[in-house]
Order: structure tokens, then C-alpha cells, then sequence
DNA sequence: TAGAACCTTCAAGTGCACTTGAGGCAAGTG
DNA sequence: CACTTGCCTCAAGTGCACTTGAAGGTTCTA
């Protein structure tokens, strides 16, 4: 019996820290990728990809016969994820202490936690600068476009 | 009569664009600063406001008998704007485009606010992602904390 | 009047996140 | 069977936004 993704199964009740919620359109019915085909999905490139393996950002992908990458769709939950952490500004080595973690297994629980609660809190206090931001973005365009409507008021 | 901050004033009308509303609470009641001064203010290093004068993202501030810089409550108020440019990663050459636009006067205007209303956009998309960023993040750390709480269910 | 604590310019260095290039193997096509 | 395409590894290069350092002038405090 093969997964045939549809809902996600996340059948290996291991650790099922990679299953990223909804998941993003998957090309389509298969479970294995060349590297080129995750880089059109991802919009990473296939070197950029292939850093991550070497970083281990991306722990171990399964290789073909001849020796290259057959990524899965696990490997694509899990760079949805690290695609999330990259925005929240997360720096690539926070990243691939995070991975070690996933890839220590259920004791690093805990561990994990702690440093998505820390995120989450970055990223409120993210979303609320940029809101900020809005607004002085927000008054000058009125500011400007003001001005524009009315310039002989000298 | 000197300008005493408190309300936004920018007694010049000739160029409205850097007060940016409700002014950050100034050092104190005057108009002069040096450059630690600024620094301490901002956060910037000292280095690094001599660096963005070099490269035309601070325009000309003015100089004591000595020579020395002396920054005045439009700077500070410039620098400000400049800070809430930086969160929103928009690139240093950018911002020195917007101050050369802002430097050639009111006949760039328009020009100034189409870059603000991409610039908003852009925000704004920003802000959606990180709001769905913290999605991901709430389940992720709901199912940690689920499953600590709940150990023993293999 | 000495020394600390500022200031100046010019230039080279740093850290991050990729990016690019070289050289080569393997599978499919006319 | 040559050729093109796509993948591989290893290593060096790039762009950005500062940061640090060197060498020296000026101003404030004791």
C-alpha cells in the first residue's frame, strides 16, 4: 500500500512534527521528485536545495539507483516549513538546530516547544511593527496624494 | 523663534515629507545633537550614520564651527522614517532613491507616492504571510504541548 | 597641560544566505 | 553512436548591510 497523499496521512506516527497542517497543491498523486521538480514547487533553487542537505537543514533524501535525490512528500512538508521560518526571519543555523531536534526524536519535545513559542512571540512582535509601519506608509500617501489634489494653496 | 518639537510643526512647508506624525519621544527640548547622541537615540552606530550620510540615505546634516555633525529633530525624525523603511526590507539602494526623490522637492511627489503604495502592498502581504506563519506555528506547538501532556497513548 | 573622549576620512573586513562555476557521470533521442 | 539534458560533487564567488581598523585632529575635564 502506497501513500497516495490526498488528505495528509502521516501514516509513521513517529513524529508528526512534519506534517504541516493543510497541505500546499501537491504536483500531483506521486511521492517521489527529482530535484528540479521541487525546486519549480518550492521555488528554491536545485543548488540552493542541495546546501540545504549539505547544511542539514534538510535531513537525508532518498536517492535513486544512480545516486540522486527522490524527494517525498515529507521532504516537501518540510521545506513548506522551513519556507515558514525563513519568514519569520529565523536565521538558517536556529533552522538546522531545529532540524537536529526533529531528527533527535520525541525526547526533543519539549526543547521544540520552547524555541516555536519563542518564535511565535518574534513574529507577533513582528506583525505589530509592520502594522506600525502601515500607518506611517498609510499617512504619507495621504500626505502625498493630498498635496497632489490641491496644489495651488500656496 | 525656534522650533521646540512637541507638535509635529515643520514650520518650512517646502517639503512636509519627513515629519512622520506622532514624533518618537525626542531626548529633550533641544535641536542639536551629536553624533553619540544620535546614535544612543536610534540605535545606530555612529559609524553607521556617517555611512548613510556617505551614501546619500541621510542628506546633509549640518556641521559645528569644527566641523562635526550636528543632527537636528528632522534628521532624527528622517531616521525614523528610515528605520521603518528597513523593516519593511526594502533594500539600502531603494531607500536612497526615495531620498534623492524626497531631495529634488515637491515636483517628485507623485513619484514618491507610487513607491509608498508598492511599498504598502507589499507590507500588507507581508503581514498576511506572517499571520499565517503564526498558524503553522499555534498547531505545531499544540501538538507538542498535546503531546506531552498525553505521553503515554502509543 | 595632560589625558580621555570625542570627532574626522579612507579602506579593508565580516557574516549571512545563497550563487556560480568547473568537471564529470548517466539516461534518453535522432 | 554522438548529442543533449539533467543530475552529481567540491570549491570559490557574490551581494548586501554594515563593522572594524588605522591614523590623526579637536574639545572637554581634572
Amino acid at each position: 500500500m502506497t501513500v497516495i497523499d490526498s488528505t495528509p496521512v502521516t501514516s509513521p506516527p513517529v513524529d508528526a512534527c512534519v506534517s504541516a497542517g493543510a497541505a500546499h497543491p501537491r504536483p500531483d498523486g506521486q511521492d517521489r521528485y527529482t530535484i528540479s521538480e521541487v525546486a519549480e514547487f518550492t521555488g528554491l533553487r536545485a543548488h540552493t536545495l542541495r546546501w540545504y542537505e549539505q547544511i542539514g537543514l534538510m535531513p537525508h533524501v532518498e536517492r535513486s539507483h544512480t545516486g540522486q535525490r527522490r524527494f517525498d512528500n515529507r521532504d516537501l512538508d518540510w521545506l513548506a516549513f522551513v519556507g515558514k521560518l525563513r519568514l519569520t526571519g529565523m536565521p538558517v543555523a536556529d533552522m538546522v538546530r531545529f532540524a537536529e531536534l526533529v531528527h533527535r526524536g520525541e525526547a526533543t519535545y519539549g526543547e521544540r516547544q520552547d524555541i516555536l513559542e519563542q518564535t511565535r512571540h518574534e513574529v507577533a512582535t513582528r506583525i505589530a511593527a509592520l502594522q506600525d509601519t502601515l500607518a506611517v506608509l498609510d499617512a504619507k500617501i495621504n500626505f502625498y496624494a493630498g498635496a497632489r489634489q490641491a496644489p495651488e494653496r500656496a
